[in-house]
DNA sequence: CGCCAGGGCTAGC
DNA sequence: GCTAGCCATGGC
């Protein structure tokens, strides 16, 4: 299937760390895996050539997860009256949020903290294979990411098994979360990103970082942003004026880019990330 | 071997 | 309110 690309960069979107069900082929296209299906996707100029296990909604599907229905010009036009922002705009362009399957993004994020990608999701697919369903696309087996139901009783041993270190017991802490307030995830979608940041670091194990990876990545709050090392080391060298710490990078960027805060921080972890690195 | 990974919790000031 | 030390694990 065919569809309009809508400017995305599906390379640097798919391999930002957004996301942790994804393989590169060595066709150059992407597997990944959704939350009810399996696709590959290809870049071919203009359009995505996607194919799936489930041809069911597939273009909604992928437009959505890959977020082709918004025009992000108009923030990046907004973002460039900055001039920090103006300059790696141009790298950041065709860059997409995502938007994942709630349950899986507040998971796979409480396993990031302190963790690096890769073992982020073999984790992620050790705990998959045990307890998500099997699906087969082009004579592979692939497992999705299992629902709430599928492992709310699983037990802190197991959890353990599958390399998730000392994360366990904050997974643990987060299911028994979700049993007391069964519609906990889908409520968030109602409440401001403030609300929700409150709610979410109530759970042990999550706390701005993670909250804001949740909510930037799975709920498309541009007004969520994830301060890490990168972005800190980013606001030390081009922002010297501004002091590099989570309260004052917090405030700074609020102030001067507003609902589009967590796009902005995201291009500059982007940027750090991938155009330095070739230098 | 020691270091670090898109952090967060806890204890001790 | 703030910070140092700690937490599992494995790749380098």
């Amino acid at each position: 299937m065919k569809i309009l690309k809508n400017n995305i960069k599906l390379k640097e979107t798919l391999l930002s760390g957004q996301c942790f069900r994804v393989t590169e082929e060595n066709d150059g296209s992407f597997t990944c895996i959704l939350d009810d299906r399996v696709i590959n996707v290809r870049d071919d100029n203009k359009y995505l050539i996607v194919d799936s296990n489930n041809l069911n909604d597939l273009e909604e599907k992928v437009k959505y997860y890959f977020d082709l229905n918004i025009d992000y010009d108009k923030f990046d036009d907004k973002l460039s009256e900055n001039e920090y922002m103006k300059n790696i705009i141009k790298f950041c362009k065709g860059y997409k949020v995502l938007r994942q399957n709630h349950f899986e993004t507040f998971i796979s994020y409480i396993i990031s903290q302190n963790n690096r990608v890769s073992r982020i999701s073999a984790s992620i697919n050790k705990i998959s294979e045990k307890y998500g369903k099997k699906v087969v696309f082009k004579d592979k087996e692939y497992f999705l990411f299992p629902t709430f139901d599928e492992i709310k009783d699983i037990s802190i041993e197991e959890l353990r098994s599958f390399g998730v270190g000392f994360r366990d017991k904050y997974i643990i802490d987060a299911l028994n979360y979700l049993k007391t307030n069964n519609n906990f995830l889908l409520d968030l979608e109602k409440q401001n990103t403030e609300e929700a940041t409150e709610i979410l670091t109530i759970i042990k194990g999550i706390g701005l970082k993670v909250s804001s990876c949740i909510l930037l990545f799975s709920y498309h709050r541009f007004d969520a942003f994830p301060i890490d090392t990168w972005v800190i080391k980013n606001f030390s060298e081009n922002f010297k004026n501004i002091k590099a710490d989570q309260n004052s990078i917090k405030e700074f960027a609020r102030k001067e880019f507003d609902e589009l805060s967590g796009l902005a921080i995201q291009y500059m972890y982007h940027y750090e990330r991938n155009e330095k690195d070739k230098a």
